[in-house]
DNA sequence: CGCTACCTTGATGAAGCTCAATAACAGTGG
DNA sequence: CCACTGTTATTGAGCTTCATCAAGGTAGCG
């Protein structure tokens, strides 16, 4: 891990762990051992958190901020595959096979992090098989995760693929709400594969669907299930 | 499953087996007693051997042949991801989670395959930390897989991606050699994200990189670290 | 107010898809 | 062995989509 400034983890970051995900099989008394060897970490927007092949030592949790994941094609063009907010885990591909991270992280925003060292998580896989089965359960939802991405890649145009990720942002709530962008547009277009401008064309496009820019961060989706149908590919 | 034809593993199917990456690190009588629960099937071509959101009741492994993984973006639309040769496996990422395949599988060429019946599997996960580890790394692998082709099909050209894929079947050898596609050139067009008439482009343009078709089935590469460096951008 | 990012908008060009025609095969049956 | 046929690969022409380049516009901030 890369020089952070790094701190004891607070009450209120175990409280927040707590919920994440990965950790809800795990007992009380046992994630309080595991992150009784972690510590919390800040890191400042833009801020690498690792390099892609550099030894894997902790596996990270973001408790606050997004993170990116970046995976390198050359030796000089990277691009953004991911983004991982609170309660989510990044790094963990590296601690199981090669024991170096086959991706880089970097901070997007501003982010609060717990730094877990990966020796401690292997021995609490070892110990709990709740922890084991979700593990790889959680690494199985991932691979999901990525060969959709995938798909959409190849056969979504640019405006679904931003209607998808709209969607994914509108959590199984119907009816007209308003989505708060986590990040700044150019990176969400990165994670989309197109450009800043595309993104920008692909959501005027769409304002014919009811998707409203509103300001810089926050969107506004009118119809869900409209915007559905044309990411489904009915309108065309 | 789908009502492919089984019948019983033979003894070569369980040598075969026993060479499958997934299957190192289990002794053997675990591995016998793993596959005394297994029984082997025969695929045709493009027979599919299971849906997506089918219950995943078996682990795969493919013994011969090749396999399609497939990922359906909306309801007519669907597209090849990976490519499962022998010795993999297919239909892991269904069996931690929500208990059903997130993809589907279809037989490409005619295969041979080995079904492992998910409890089995489960229960020799539980009883063999060995195995357990090398799951986890396996999947581990196989998101960085993943996370690599989504960064090649966002940033890469497509005669890049090409050179790309030929240079994955070009094993580690260096200097001349020829290549042998698994399947049809349509196949592996879709696979790469484009047309079969942008992959005949492709192609024709890597020739005056000494890269030639000859007949159907078979590539002529001339220099495999002359193609690297075109894939790495340093040509363009 | 003026600065600096960031986002949008417009014009242009290139990459890749579609459609259509041709060519190379593979398998079949004579 | 060869013609016939359906399938697969190639090639060409036109067009759509998206990236690139360049120029405003807008918001936040000293």
């Amino acid at each position: 891990m890369t020089d952070l400034p790094r701190e004891p983890l607070t009450d209120a970051d175990a409280v927040r762990l707590r919920s994440a995900a990965l950790f809800v099989p795990l007992p009380r008394e046992a994630l309080a051992a595991l992150l009784g060897e972690a510590c919390a970490a800040v890191a400042e927007p833009f801020r690498v958190l690792f390099e892609q092949d550099q030894p894997a030592d902790h596996l990270v949790v973001v408790i606050e901020g997004v993170v990116g994941v970046m995976a390198a094609v050359g030796p000089h063009e990277s691009c953004l595959v991911e983004l991982i907010g609170p309660g989510q885990v990044v790094g963990e591909a590296g601690l199981f096979d090669t024991g170096r991270y086959p991706v880089a992280a970097q901070a997007i925003t501003g982010a609060r992090l717990a730094l877990i060292p990966a020796a401690a998580l292997r021995e609490c896989l070892d110990t709990h098989a709740g922890l084991r089965r979700h593990m790889l359960g959680f690494l199985s939802s991932r691979l999901r995760v990525l060969v959709q991405q995938i798909a959409q890649l190849k056969l979504m145009s640019a405006p679904q693929r931003v209607g998808s990720f709209l969607l994914g942002l509108t959590q199984r709530r119907a009816g007209r709400q308003t989505i708060r962008l986590a990040c700044e547009r150019r990176i969400i277009a990165g994670m989309l594969g197109m450009t800043p401008e595309s993104l920008s064309r692909s959501l005027r496009q769409l304002r014919d669907l009811g998707v409203q820019s509103q300001g810089k961060r926050d969107i506004l989706v009118e119809d869900p299930e409209r915007l559905r149908a044309f990411v489904a590919g009915i309108t065309e």
